[in-house]
DNA sequence: TTGAAAGCGCTAACAT
DNA sequence: ATGTTAGCGCTTTCAA
């Protein structure tokens, strides 16, 4: 930059001024030190720049994912990336894996390079090891589950009541004997899918039958094992609701293993690409992850303009998409199934 | 740090020392430092570090992606971070969607962060514009397609020949039909998977039907589209060779709209989720993203050590994955169809 | 083994 | 409209 204010035969200031696009510079003095950039291909340092620069800014954020390799956390990504990138800032991303000691070191590898923001998928156990960098001003956001031991701006879907009303859809057809697969019992969403799941039998007056509960699946192997087990069990259930995107699909693997896939109800929690064209297409209750990393991205931002307000819950609906393994009858019912 | 310093009654080097885990500090000193640092909550910045650190590294690598929101590219995308996270370094990313503007904004914006490596899908215009940044000593490795105008490490798919041997495939069952349906004909591999299929039907001495020659579609919209078109013609392909992803996927459901998914061939390129659970299960040419992802990172990595042996060109095998709709046989001939 | 001084390349604050 | 000076928080270099 000094050379090139020699070369210009201004300022460095006026560099400065040039090259960052700020008001102020005359524009023949503009056009000289714009041409003496290029002449010596000088490009911006903004390392050095974010080390003096008003409130410290980097024009970075980061993202921590469950694991980019995820359609739903890469749709988030996306979201997340146009929204930053409208702003000129730079997006860290990185997956966890669910483990709370991986969450930690990536959060800490993130705002050890001075971050402005974090968007934070929490691994669930407590985040309040991110209580110092909150006071020292670095919005943070919570998505698709919340923070434990911070107050932070949130970014969800209504897992209850998208549960709840995927359960009600299968009640509806007159199912009684409905099982639920869930996820790891650690994830926050897992739990809340479980609760809508409740709530819908309760409201129902069916009594849950807690052999048919089934938590702790995290992938397609372990869901089409435990799917396997529980339909070759005598009494079998007439119908399932799978918590999660994997599971659902480890599940109707199952399914269709044992040749039940047309005589046993299956819906989702999550739409996957393809559900539409399997046999039968596959009933879920889809999120919007586009709508959830758009969210959280503009609400970081927003702290950084003005966080003086109370942190903010924002919860994104879900949407019954209804295609045809959900609306599978139960067996005629003899006696009280 | 110099509060730590002073709190701990040592010099700053120390303490610098000590937080980074470098050698030549005594025990019990080191330990003094380390309890003052917990005691401030002290974090390295490491952006200042960045200003001064030999070789000017930053710790942190950008990564230029078509898409993070793409099977494909986000399979890459876990591969290149979980090697640089074994590094401690973080990792930029970033989608092109195919536009070279965007490609160019987005590695400005990376360098001028002083990132010490890039991997980058390039849009396959024009990559000169990386010189400066190459003979800066920054490394560049070069995925999914080559880059144009520099000589730079390069990781690729084996795409002439995977498409060959699809193509192949299809002929050995018979088909002399076989029409080809591509990507944007800027995306190279697009051209490449297109010469494998030329390459195929000269071999077997099948002259090409240029109108069953359909370039630049891009998503399945494009692709469902264009098949349907080529689908209701009068003299109709017997077998389709779908050259990505999406593309296969718009086509199976031009199959399946049209009621001929069991009698006209497909084989797509690069594999997709739940290919197999289709009616038919669709054969592809697999590709192996983390593969190629672990490798480039690799490349990266070992170039920052070791800068001086001439870029390398890495290729990645394919391998054909046979599941049903690719060993669909043409209608018996008659004549010289 | 430890510390003091210099300075990385820029931006902020304050002249002019 | 433009320039000057100080200094961001660290790492490097070099001396003790």
């Amino acid at each position: 930059m000094r050379d090139v204010a020699a070369l210009a035969g201004v300022g460095i200031k006026t560099v400065s001024r040039v090259v960052n696009g700020e008001p102020g510079v005359a524009p023949a003095t503009a056009e000289r030190v714009s041409r003496a950039a290029q002449e010596l291909s000088f490009q911006v340092d903004m390392v050095a720049g974010n080390l003096r620069r008003t409130g410290r800014r980097t024009r970075s954020i980061g993202l921590v994912l469950a694991s980019v390799d995820n359609p739903f956390a890469a749709a988030i990504h996306r979201a997340v990336e146009d929204v930053a990138e409208a702003r000129g800032v730079a997006v860290f991303s990185a997956s966890t894996d669910e483990h709370p000691d991986r969450e930690r070191a990536l959060v800490e590898a993130f705002t050890s390079r001075r971050v402005d923001g974090l968007i934070l998928t929490s691994t669930g156990v407590d985040q309040r090891y991110l209580l110092r960098e909150l006071e020292a001003g670095t919005p943070i956001v919570a998505i698709d589950r919340p923070a434990v031991g911070i107050d932070v701006d949130t970014v969800v879907a209504d897992n209850v009541e998208g549960a709840r009303h995927a359960v009600e859809h299968l009640v509806g057809s007159g199912h009684r004997r409905i099982a639920f697969m869930g996820d790891l019992a650690t994830i926050a969403t897992a739990v809340q899918r479980l609760e809508g799941f409740r709530q819908a039998m309760a409201g129902a007056d069916i009594p849950v039958d807690e052999s048919l509960v089934v938590e702790d699946l995290h992938d397609e192997e372990s869901a089409f094992k435990a799917a396997m087990e529980l339909l070759m069990r005598s009494v079998r259930p007439t119908a399932i609701f799978a918590s999660q995107n994997l599971i659902t699909i480890g599940v109707f693997r199952a399914l269709r293993t044992l040749g039940v896939h047309h005589s046993i109800a299956l819906v989702g929690f999550d739409d996957f690409s393809l559900a539409d064209l399997l046999d039968p297409p596959v009933t879920v209750v889809a999120q919007d992850p586009f709508a959830i990393g758009r969210a959280a991205a503009e609400r970081l931002f927003g702290r950084m303009t003005d966080g003086a307000f109370p942190p903010q819950r924002i919860v994104v609906p879900t949407r019954l998409v209804v295609r045809g393994s959900g609306e599978i009858r139960p067996p005629v019912a003899r006696g009280n199934g």
